[in-house]
DNA sequence: ATTATATTCAATAAATCAATTGAATAATTT
DNA sequence: AAATTATTCAATTGATTTATTGAATATAAT
């Protein structure tokens, strides 16, 4: 094999792994991912998608090495390969974010109304945690609180935020945190509870992001 | 817009980067462009690619915010947009690298043939410079080797080698670097020293790597 | 003004990709 | 053993991507 067939195939190597993220569907199952392991029935149900597409989808990833599935039952349950798919996705993110005009475009016309406000770095929240001074939460639906969340959390859906306004205190700030950093869920959060008084911001990452970091988790619920 | 159509704009924006990383083409013009600005037809010649597939390629890396043009005369001198593109494509080697055989295969069959040492890790190669015990060799073209390179690095491109070899002691390392850890010219090298009886061995990364690791740089001849 | 050079654009054909539909496979339940 | 459930596979269709070819555009040289 001569050096300039070596330099193709090993580029065409590389290259598959992008093409697995040159499709939003897959982005956000990888999204979901991020969040704890899942079957495809469950992950067709979170990203309308049919189980056949969803299935499909999940094969491309696997092929690029981006996901491993493990049989439980007649169910097969797809989690990411590793941290470093984390990073690789944080990194995509960070440039489209950064380089992109219309992902500037999007989130402020969709989620810089909800809250314009400075989201909290994850180093100031997880020291404002240790003095006690902060209520966390996690908007995340049930399971994937389970599966993993940051220490101290607790875990209220969007759907029954009113009803456990009790949690919250007026002179306590509340710091909502969802998937990733554009998850509208805890944008919706923030804007609800400020309507209420409370003292609320969104984490500047979501779970998935804390994790890589190293920063502590617990699990459970 | 509604909370589903914004996640699905907002990820297909993302999309747009992961597709620009898709294609072989594209992803060894990334790394061409990591050592330094070029212009179409010096990319279109180190690629073995045509002018027009090539400029082609480039609009559609810039569209993706991936890489950016400035006009010089009649060329256009085109960029990467910033180190977070370096990170981008560092991530995307280390995920395929990690999870995908067939990458495995390919170096061990074509590379570590020539050089299955250890290769050494930048922080070492900067302790060993600093103590003045190591010979820094730069294999690329003097052109990628005058955009930057690490400091006290000398560049004897490959064909050059043989008549420089008055450059290396027998008692003192040499440590070669390239384009990127798996830039072919490093291996050469290193087998090449190897036979002459020098103890010469690899680093880890390439210069854009060093670089993103906020090491020291040096630039012109 | 004309020619040369460098780059980009547009049209085309071939290859690849994504979603759908229905079938096939595997595991579990009845 | 048969039926149900969960997942994957295969074929098809339409959309997208890639390389090629020739034309168009912009800049520089003559």
């Amino acid at each position: 094999m001569s050096s300039g067939n070596f330099k193709q195939e090993l580029f065409s190597q590389f290259a598959r792994v992008g093409k697995a993220l040159g499709n939003a569907n897959r982005l956000e199952l990888l999204e979901f991912l991020a969040q704890g392991e899942r079957g495809v029935e469950a992950l067709a149900q979170v990203s309308s998608l049919s189980v056949a597409n969803t299935s499909q989808h999940l094969q491309h990833l696997k092929q690029a090495g981006l996901v491993i599935g493990r049989k439980q039952g007649q169910q097969v349950l797809y989690r990411l390969a590793g941290d470093d798919v984390i990073a690789l996705l944080d990194s995509l993110r960070r440039v489209a974010e950064q380089r992109l005009a219309d992902v500037d475009r999007l989130v402020a016309q969709y989620l810089r109304e909800k809250d314009s406000l400075e989201p909290v770095p994850a180093t100031e929240l997880l020291e404002r945690a240790r003095n006690g001074t902060v209520t966390v939460l996690d908007v995340r639906p049930a399971e994937e609180f389970a599966a993993g969340h940051l220490p101290g959390a607790i875990n209220i859906p969007l759907a029954e935020l009113e009803a456990h306004l009790n949690h919250f205190q007026l002179n306590e700030q509340v710091v909502a945190y969802c998937r990733g950093p554009y998850c509208v869920l805890a944008y919706d959060a923030v804007s609800r509870l400020r309507e209420y008084g409370f003292k609320a911001r969104r984490l500047e990452d979501g779970y998935p992001e804390w994790q890589l970091a190293g920063l502590p988790v617990e699990r459970g619920s």
